[in-house]
Order: C-alpha cells, then sequence, then structure tokens
DNA sequence: ATGAAAGCGCTAACAG
DNA sequence: CTGTTAGCGCTTTCAT
C-alpha cells in the first residue's frame, strides 16, 4: 500500500519489492518483463511482494533506459470541430492498438501556439509527432524541417511541403470533382460554390470549380462566394446569413459547399427563402462530419473518412519510427448521396 | 544538429551541449533553468551551443530525477461524441494553462478497456487522472479506490462514490426539473419522457420526471419510453423510428429527452408525423451539444456547460496534486431556450 | 561562479 | 537461475 506522507503521494518502486522479498532487483525486472527465466518459486514470491504493493513499473524511467519512447504526439487546432476529434479518434485507436500511448496539444488555431505545442511534445520526449490542419501560412522558415529531422513527422492535410515529413492527405480535388459531376450529371448548370477564408483547402477547391466549370462554359464569377471564417461554430449562421443575400440575386439551382457546416447554413438559407431541398435547389456538402445525417434532409456530401486520415498518420508514424521511409498517402474522399440532392427542377440538356 | 546513423534518431543530450563548450552539465543545467547565477559570458557560450547542436531537454528525464510528473492523463469513452470533445477541449484549456501536457486513451465504451486506459496512464507516472463518464457498473470492486490511493482522480459525472476520489458533476437533477418546468409553465399536460438504457444519468432524471409528475397529477407509465442504447451514431435515426411508433398513441404536446441526439431525432419522428414544431408539439434536449444550433428548429435544451465541466475538473486534480482536499463541485445545468418549444396547443389550466 | 558526484527507477550485460 | 553493476539524461547538494 502506498504511504501518505503530509498528503504526498509515495509510490513502491522496483527497489522496495525486491526488499521486501529478498531479492535483486534484476530479478523483479524479470517477474515483471518475462524476458529471462526466473525459478517459479521465486516469481510466486515476487509477484505476491508486487501485488501487496501494488507495485506499477515506471514507464518513465523504463523508456528512459531504453532509450525509446512509447508515446505519439498530436497537436490538433482544437476538438471543437467534429472534424478533429473523428481524425483523434482513428489515430487513437490505431496508436493505441500498437501500445503507443497518446500524448494531445491544442494549438488553438494560432500558429504560434502551434509551435509551442509542437515543442512541448518534443521536449516530452514523443517517439513521433502527427500535426492536423497545420496553420503553415505564417509559419517560421523551416522550424517543421528542423523537427523533422530528430522526429518522425506526419502531417494530415498539410498543404505546404515540408522536407523530411510524411503526409496524409484527403484527395479533396477528386472529391471536389466528384461533387461537381454528381450536380452536372443531375442537370444543374447554375452551381453557386461556397467557401470560407484562410485555408488552402478551399484554394484546392476553387481551383477545380473553376476548372470543371470553364471547361463546361458554366463558370460566373458571382456565383463564387467567400464566407470569411469557415470553420467556427458561428459558421453555420453566417452562412446562412450570407446566402440569403446572394440567394435571390444569382438564383442557383445547386450549391456547393467547402464544408458541411457551410452547407448545413445553406439549407437553412434555401429554407427561409422557400426553396425546398432537394425540389427547387440541390446542396452538397464536404467532410460528412455526424451533423450530416443528423440534420433534415440528409446532406448528401463527400467521406472525407477522418477516422481512417488518423489512423493512417498513426501507421505512418509508427513506421517511420520503426526506421521507415517517408511517404505521402492520399485517402480516398467518397460521395455519399443522400437527400439534399436531386434533378435539377428545369433540367437543361447538356451539349 | 542531429545524427542520423541508419535510420535512428539521436538528439543531442546536455553531456553533448557541456562538452561542445568546455563546462560541465551543472553549468548547463543552470542556464536551461535559470535557477542559478551563471556568468555573463559561460551563458552566451552555452546558450550558443544549446542553438547549435538543437538542444531540447528532456522532460521525462527530469521528472524522473525531481520525482513529480506534469502530465495529466484522461479516460473518455470516446470522441465520436461532441459531448466527450468539449470536455476535453476543456479539461486541455485547463491543464495547458498550467503547464501540464495531457496524456488520451479511449475506453470505447468497454469497462475491460477502461480499466486498461486508467492502468495505462497510472504506469505512465501521470500526476493526476481525469476520468468522464466512468462506467462504474461491472466495476471491480475497489480498482478506482485503490488508484485514489496513489495518484489524485477525478470523475466528471461519475456517479458510484468512490471513497479517495473527487467529483465533477452536471447538476443534472436540477437541470432535468427545469427542463419540466419550462414545459409545464407552457401549459403542457402529456409530457412524454425519452430516455436511454444503461447510464444512471437517465435514471436520475427519471427519477425527477416522476417525482415531478406525481406532485402535477400527470404521471402516465405510457410517457415513459426507454429507446435503448442513447449515445451512438445511430441514436438520432433509432429514436426517430421508436417514437413515430409512440407519437399516435401517446399523443404528448412535449416531449423532453435526455440528450440532444434523441431530441433530433424526435423532431425527425413529428416532422415526419406532420406535427409542427413548437405549434403542435415542443421538445426539449438535454446537454446542448453543438448540433443543438444547426438543426432548425434550433433546440431548446439544458446546457451542461462541458467546457467548464472539462475546466473544473482540471483545476480540481491540480489542486490536489499541490496537496488539497477531495472536492465535489457542481456545474449549473441552464436552460437554453431556443426554437423548439412553445405554449401548448389547446392549454389546460394548471389546477 | 563552477564542477564533481549522487541518485531518480529501471534494464541489460556480465559474472557466477 | 540469480546478483552486481553501469548508465539512460537530468538536477542538486556540497565543495572549491
Amino acid at each position: 500500500m502506498a504511504e501518505k506522507e503530509n498528503g504526498a503521494y509515495r509510490n513502491a518502486t522496483i527497489v522496495d519489492v525486491a526488499r521486501k522479498c529478498g531479492v535483486s532487483v534484476a530479478t523483479v525486472s524479470r517477474v515483471v518483463n518475462r524476458n529471462y527465466p526466473v525459478s517459479e518459486k521465486t516469481r510466486l514470491r515476487v509477484q505476491a511482494a508486487i501485488e501487496e504493493l501494488h507495485y506499477v513499473p515506471n514507464v518513465q524511467a523504463r523508456e528512459l533506459n531504453l532509450r525509446h519512447s512509447t508515446t505519439i504526439g498530436v497537436v490538433v487546432p482544437g476538438l471543437y470541430n467534429m472534424f478533429f476529434a473523428e481524425v483523434i479518434d482513428g489515430i487513437e485507436a490505431a496508436v493505441s492498438n500498437d501500445k503507443y500511448s497518446l500524448l494531445l496539444s491544442c494549438a488553438r488555431n494560432d500558429p504560434a501556439q502551434e509551435q509551442a505545442s509542437a515543442r512541448e511534445l518534443i521536449a516530452r520526449n514523443v517517439a513521433g509527432l502527427i500535426v492536423i490542419s497545420p496553420n503553415t501560412e505564417m509559419l517560421e522558415e523551416d522550424f517543421y524541417k528542423q523537427m523533422a529531422v530528430r522526429t518522425p513527422l506526419i502531417f494530415i492535410n498539410g498543404y505546404r511541403e515540408i522536407e523530411g515529413a510524411s503526409y496524409v492527405m484527403g484527395a479533396e480535388e477528386a472529391g471536389t470533382r466528384i461533387a461537381l459531376q454528381h450536380l452536372l450529371e443531375l442537370g444543374h448548370r447554375r452551381i453557386m460554390f461556397v467557401r470560407g477564408s484562410h485555408s488552402d483547402s478551399y484554394a484546392v477547391k476553387e481551383k477545380v470549380y473553376r476548372e470543371l466549370m470553364q471547361a463546361e462554359g458554366l463558370l460566373d464569377e458571382q456565383m463564387i462566394v467567400d464566407m470569411g471564417d469557415g470553420n467556427t461554430s458561428d459558421t453555420v449562421d453566417d452562412t446562412e446569413w450570407i446566402l440569403s443575400l446572394r440567394l435571390p440575386k444569382q438564383k442557383p439551382t445547386a450549391i456547393f459547399c467547402c464544408n458541411d457546416l457551410m452547407a448545413v447554413g445553406a439549407q437553412h438559407a434555401c429554407q427561409k427563402a422557400n426553396l425546398a431541398v432537394p425540389e427547387d435547389i440541390s446542396i452538397v456538402g464536404y467532410d460528412n462530419i455526424a451533423l450530416a445525417h443528423f440534420v433534415s434532409p440528409k446532406l448528401t456530401t463527400i467521406d472525407q473518412q477522418m477516422f481512417r486520415l488518423g489512423h493512417a498518420a498513426a501507421e505512418l508514424v509508427i513506421e517511420k519510427i520503426r526506421g521507415g521511409r517517408n511517404r505521402r498517402v492520399e485517402i480516398e474522399n467518397v460521395l455519399v448521396e443522400r437527400e439534399s440532392t436531386g434533378q435539377a427542377r428545369c433540367p437543361v440538356k447538356r451539349e
């Protein structure tokens, strides 16, 4: 039993156990790790002592000795967003499956805090580091490049190339194309594109949108709307507000939104404008967060497979820890057809 | 610069720095920690060496030496649910504010895994442990009691009393009463109660419901519906299904749901049954997860203030780590009146 | 102001 | 099969 002296906790160590049953610490270590022969008799004695003292081996001390760590660090913008939460769920599943533990730090959407988080995790001697949606924009030149030299480094949805790092990326270009194609095939010609500011993810999608619409002779600058901060708890309401102004003017028959929050905002705007979804107007979101099938009509969207995104990242770190090479893996983005898309009202034949 | 030999990472230690500039490790330690005088000249030399070698102090080694830890462990059922994610957001904010780091482990709603997670965290020498919504039902008799002896232990929404632990609880009894009172004041008499299985949280709420309805002479066993697993990604659809069967028979004018997922399911069921919310029927949820204001009509619900729940728990561990006593704190549950509740259609005068 | 040395809890040779 | 010992990276007396 641990003794509590003046409020301080003092737990049994390997020495306590050894002394308790008159063997050496080496022997105790051996029965704990089952890696060298120990006579049945002493093994039992030692185990009894372990039980009695509630001895728990100190992993930190072991790792110090072994010169390797079994914890993985994760830097995430925050958990307020289901997207990140699900990614972490995936990381945790893979990581704990391989006997690693997960050290988590939130960057609060602040580049400075992101760096501080990464540094903190490194100092805590993580065996590898995963950074989700890194804020590379205002990034100190080779902050991560240095880091990659000392620790396996993986980015999830990091758009800037960092030397020495591995990447897990959702196939957003392909995904955007699929979504838009879906709308086109339904006969839609006036497709609005709703994006947010300050993320490479939006830029990638806009590029695809422009190319595709251009190719179809359908590009109309007025149809591209930037609603500002696209990833906060106000995104739904903000989008609703902005679209309620734009809908009457642009009269789209379909709306593509860069994430599901915006798409739900779009649903609200249509509802307020007395446009039935999907009868009068179709809406496609992106990400497939849980919210997408909680709303009504259920949202048609592109599944980023966040759990797999996280899971793959975890596998990549572990691979690198074991001496593997850097890799870049893409997770397929697939269309989830639900209730918010349908045939265009007055389908225009596609030439 | 760290050397990479046959794919293995080998980082600079305090010894490397000391050797590099011909001082003792003690001196290096002093300039790193700024806790003892060092001459300006050597300080500069040492700092230069630190920069050059990209030396990062090893927190694990320091903590081993100092015999104290600066990491907090958190056991959570999972992150698939926004409730838990927001609680962790709160914990992380408080914890990192106090220079602690967060070690996270998911219990996957499995009591055995929950114990494994807790053990794992303890072995990693956390300074304190927070368990969110512990699955105390099938709990090995004094698993946590033992644990509380060796490490500060905090439960968030833990209903079984464990000796030696601190508690942070949402005031669910009061919250349930507030929600029901709200409905009563709106003139509702036929109030349905929707709960899930296997959680003390449901039992607490049902108790309040029964008392209150009994007191009003309104209790009707038929109005209490248990929809089974109440906290999965299927909860919304399951609730919709079950209620679509019960609504026509019971004809409630209001529905109280034990969490927001169920409440959204109830909204769907009403919609399918052509009951306008809130004109024909009122719905109150519980928790106030983000979803609640993303749906339309926006959900009236009881705010559990998850962020504060987590924040308070973190403060409690830290308090205990510093030698404080065990405490039990309640976080107020407040009514958030939005769009899903309104005057009863044919208000019956309350006697 | 600086260095030498002990030791945190643990594991892995190396002897016996 | 078991014990002795060195040392992981670090901090902190205790000397100088």
